[in-house]
DNA sequence: CGCCGGTTATCAGTAGTGCTGACTATCAGT
DNA sequence: ACTGATAGTCAGCACTACTGATAACCGGCG
């Protein structure tokens, strides 16, 4: 977009980023669309493999509100894929727990998030992929902080 | 995240795409705040800078909801940065206008998304950067279709 | 001319989102 | 026992973007 005597101000990097990240996202969650879950519940998915954490836990491992945690593990629940169990040590937390149906769902759904992103990145050859996404990570590391 | 024999399978460069751009959003929308805009009000004015389009090309050129395109020609006309009018060759049509203080808010605006944007990418050195941008420009052209 | 299907802009109502605030149960310290 | 803090839950709110309905207007056709 031209704004003055022939100089360009570019904001079309930022721009692009932001689209591309909706885009992705969206192709993310359509690709779980056929497990009944959302980017955030295999996140959340994902911790559960790895311990046992409470609720309390995994808002501050993802970021998400306690309120939304709540909707996330009640979906999980009625899936079968986790289920609460009332710490032993602290009675007012529940731990969360992967079951061998959640397990499996995982495993399925990071394939299909595979895939989704092998669709995202297929415009680049294999060399630049691996340009692209050190140079996401540097970005993303950046950002850690907030 | 492991999830079987020592193989790894990487979603994290979709995933960290989509954080970056939730997070360039974020920084472009807080970066336009003392001008009491959003990225597609500029967006808007981007176009009817170029032009006096009707509300309805607006949309097809942004891609935005007729309605939601209502909403944004309404803020830019109660902060005098545009106005609207009725087109004398079709009646049913509002062209929307620039005015001299949109297009000076116009300047500011990408002035300060310029700024937001060198934020975003001072993580990264001149050279890379301009990798990135290619990078990024060819996964968005890519998509251009949808 | 008068009718009619299609288009433009608008508004009300709706569904989905993520959050705040209030509430209960529980903990740790006094 | 009493106090202040924490974990989880729920109701309600604010924000977003959309669908559907409406009024004004266009172009064409009988």
């Amino acid at each position: 977009m031209r704004t003055g005597a022939g100089d360009r101000i570019d904001t079309h990097t930022g721009y692009m980023l932001v689209r591309l990240g909706v885009a992705a996202a969206a192709l993310f969650d359509d690709a779980l669309i056929p497990l009944n879950l959302r980017g955030r519940h295999v996140k959340v998915m994902g911790h559960i493999h790895d311990g046992t954490p409470s609720q309390q836990d995994l808002c501050r491992l993802t970021g998400m509100d306690r309120t939304t945690m709540v909707a996330v593990v009640d979906d999980l629940e009625r899936l079968g894929h986790a289920r609460r169990e009332r710490s032993a040590t602290d009675r007012r937390k529940h731990v969360v727990i992967l079951t061998a149906e959640g397990a499996a769902a995982l495993t399925e759904a990071l394939r299909l998030l595979a895939e989704a992103q092998e669709e995202l990145l297929s415009p680049l050859p294999a060399a630049e992929r691996d340009q692209f996404h050190d140079l996401v990570s540097r970005l993303f590391a950046a950002r850690a902080g907030e």
